[in-house]
DNA sequence: TGCCAGGGGGCTC
DNA sequence: GAGCCCCATGGC
């Protein structure tokens, strides 16, 4: 079955909703600046934005960029053949039928980078508050009345106590830093790195660490290495009770299994 | 090496 | 309602 399919330049068509779990998307903990409407979510990736809405068998994307949104959502990747691929681990099948749906995203590098430091020892319900108010006060309103995230450009004067106001806490320092940093950073050299040499590198941005950098390697859009799972203090819990964990972080799509797992038992235990 | 640094929200008891 | 922990990291 076709996935999905661009119908003009502002919309998409997702058929194969086995493989397009809007709620859990927009529950795996790579978007965080989404918002519930009557019959969908809102969302905003870098200064681009989309509705998204079921209709009987179909989801419906209505956004600025329809091309912009089709790489987002991964649509170009077939994940059934990802989750055939994980049919050698036992004891998943739970895991997957629940999660299966979840698409790794292609967010914009920028956001990511700040999003992921903003999360440190943090919660995501008070983290996505202060994302918020970062695109509230630096960012552009768009039409849909969103903001969008903060450019680099927009950022570059912030300081540490503009940070702190929005409630960065002791992270404010870091961001700081880290926006100088990032103006100077060549993308395309390091997009060329192995896996390990990619991590040292992102490691040398101030505030982010093994988890941010694994996290930045997986969800935006220039590195995209589904290879790589981000392991946070929930995942660690269960891995702990699980009986052979290299299975699940030496593997391919290790990045996938993270995000089904961390669904899984982040959002459903809250739920269930 | 081990500890500490915002603060607020959600969870357990 | 008190006490704990949080999608960790940097610096001492």
């Amino acid at each position: 079955m076709m996935i999905a399919k661009i119908i003009n330049k502002n919309t998409i068509n997702i058929y194969d909703i086995t493989q397009f779990d809007l709620d859990a998307i927009m529950h795996s903990g790579q978007v965080f600046r989404y918002f519930k409407t009557k019959n969908g979510y809102d969302i905003v990736s870098g200064v681009e934005y989309a509705s998204l809405y079921r209709e009987d068998n179909k989801i419906i994307i209505i956004c600025s960029d329809a091309e912009y949104f089709f790489n987002y959502f991964d649509l170009h990747r077939d994940y059934n053949q990802i989750k055939y691929s994980f049919n050698k681990i036992k004891d998943l099948q739970n895991v997957i039928s629940l999660s299966g749906g979840i698409r790794i995203l292609n967010a914009d590098f920028f956001e990511i980078v700040l999003s992921f430091i903003i999360s440190a020892n943090n919660n995501i319900k008070r983290f996505t508050k202060t994302l918020n108010l970062l695109a509230e006060k630096y960012g552009d309103k768009l039409d849909n009345g969103l903001f969008s995230f903060p450019t680099l450009k927009q950022l570059s004067k912030t300081t540490e106590e503009d940070f702190k106001i929005i409630g960065c806490g002791y992270r404010s320092p870091y961001l700081v830093k880290a926006v100088e940093q990032l103006s100077n950073i060549n993308l395309s050299n390091i997009a060329a790195l192995s896996n390990n040499d990619l991590s040292k590198e992102l490691c040398k941005i101030s505030g982010v660490g093994p988890k941010v950098s694994a996290c930045i390697m997986l969800f935006s859009k220039i590195f995209h290495r589904l290879d790589i799972a981000p392991i946070d203090t929930w995942l660690n819990k269960v891995l702990c009770d699980i009986n052979e964990p290299n299975l699940l972080l030496n593997n391919k799509y290790a990045g996938v299994l993270q995000q089904y797992l961390f669904y899984y038992y982040q959002y459903l235990s809250k739920t269930l």
